[in-house]
DNA sequence: GAGTCGTGGAA
DNA sequence: TTTCCAAGACT
């Protein structure tokens, strides 16, 4: 680990900037925290370069670390560069995806591969509006890719920063469902002027966050900024209004979606019908599920009712 | 902008 | 048991 950036001292202090903090004491207690407590990570190892950090981003997108790490591993393995995935089919990343969830995105980031490979010389891009210009990749992972993988400087807005910031900054026990201007703007000023420490501090709010500034059970005696906490020194109120999610999932077209897919992942030969009718009871919601599938690109229908996952 | 899209561990 | 939620993207 490299020591923090100290802040630049050729910045005039006389003359604070109204859109960048540049550096406050938040900055050094966090990145100072993170140098002690950032978790080993794969991805955070030299070795693993952008196609790693690119491949682990897709896969951290809604699933928990200790799930992405066994199927990271392998993926890398079995395709060191984007040009590897490219020449594989895509139902081959939908099989390795295996049970991390939303198997949309094995075909995004298949998809990608495909884009670099064509367009970019086999090469994760650097530059952040090409990065966003690839399936799978949006507001959040073009940032986190950019900044993790070449260093730049960008506002990486993830769930855990975003809380990070509605504690410490704002005052509330938990950010808005959604991103919103208000938080991107605060993100922008919290960014620090220095390239490199803006990457650090883009890895290491999300790590306080990830660790310590958890949704539940945060672990206040253990954060750098605690002192300095609009949340806590406020009393740590709780969250008043509408409750903020609401997913069921039993009897849902997901479950049925799920439940389809793992036959056709555990299949190396095409699957007739009749298999997939044995998943789920309900004729209607079962046929919807199945053509869901396959109006998305997961599921191949061939002639005489038969399916596979998708081969091109 | 609200809905949709998987999965499984923990509280 | 039920509920929550874990580095979002896309429509």
């Amino acid at each position: 680990m490299t020591a923090p950036t100290k802040p630049s001292p050729d910045s005039p202090a006389d003359a604070p900037s109204d859109t960048s903090l540049g550096e406050s004491p938040l900055h050094g207690a966090v990145i100072e925290w993170f140098d002690d407590n950032a978790r080993d990570l794969p991805w955070r190892r030299p070795e693993a370069g952008p196609w790693g950090v690119m491949v682990s981003e897709f896969m951290l997108q809604q699933t928990p670390v200790n799930r992405v790490l066994p199927v990271y591993e392998q993926w890398l393995a079995r395709w060191p560069r984007p040009a590897d995935l490219a020449k594989d089919a895509p139902g081959e990343a939908v099989r390795a995806w295996g049970r991390l969830g939303y198997p949309r995105r094995a075909l995004r980031l298949h998809g990608a591969a495909v884009a670099i490979a064509e367009r970019h010389g086999g090469d994760v891009p650097t530059d952040h509006a090409q990065l966003l210009a690839l399936p799978g990749i949006g507001e959040y992972t073009a940032a986190a890719v950019a900044s993790f993988a070449y260093g730049q400087r960008h506002p990486v807005l993830d769930t855990n920063v975003r809380r990070v910031f509605a504690r410490a900054v704002t005052g509330v026990q938990y950010p808005p469902n959604a991103t919103t201007a208000a938080e991107r703007k605060l993100a922008r000023t919290l960014l620090p002027d220095d390239e490199r420490t803006a990457a650090r501090w883009a890895a290491a709010s999300m790590e306080l966050g990830a660790l310590v500034c958890t949704a539940k059970n945060e672990s206040c005696h253990r954060c750098p900024i605690a002192a300095q906490c609009a949340w806590r020194l406020a009393g740590k109120p709780e969250h008043d209004g509408p409750p903020r999610r609401g997913q069921t999932y039993a009897g849902t077209d997901r479950q049925v979606r799920g439940k389809l897919l793992a036959v056709l992942r555990e299949a190396h030969s095409p699957v007739p019908q009749a298999a997939l009718d044995r998943v789920w009871h309900e004729p209607v919601q079962r046929a919807r599920a199945l053509d869901g599938l396959v109006a998305d690109g997961l599921v191949e229908p061939l002639p005489g009712g038969m399916y596979r996952l998708p081969l091109t």
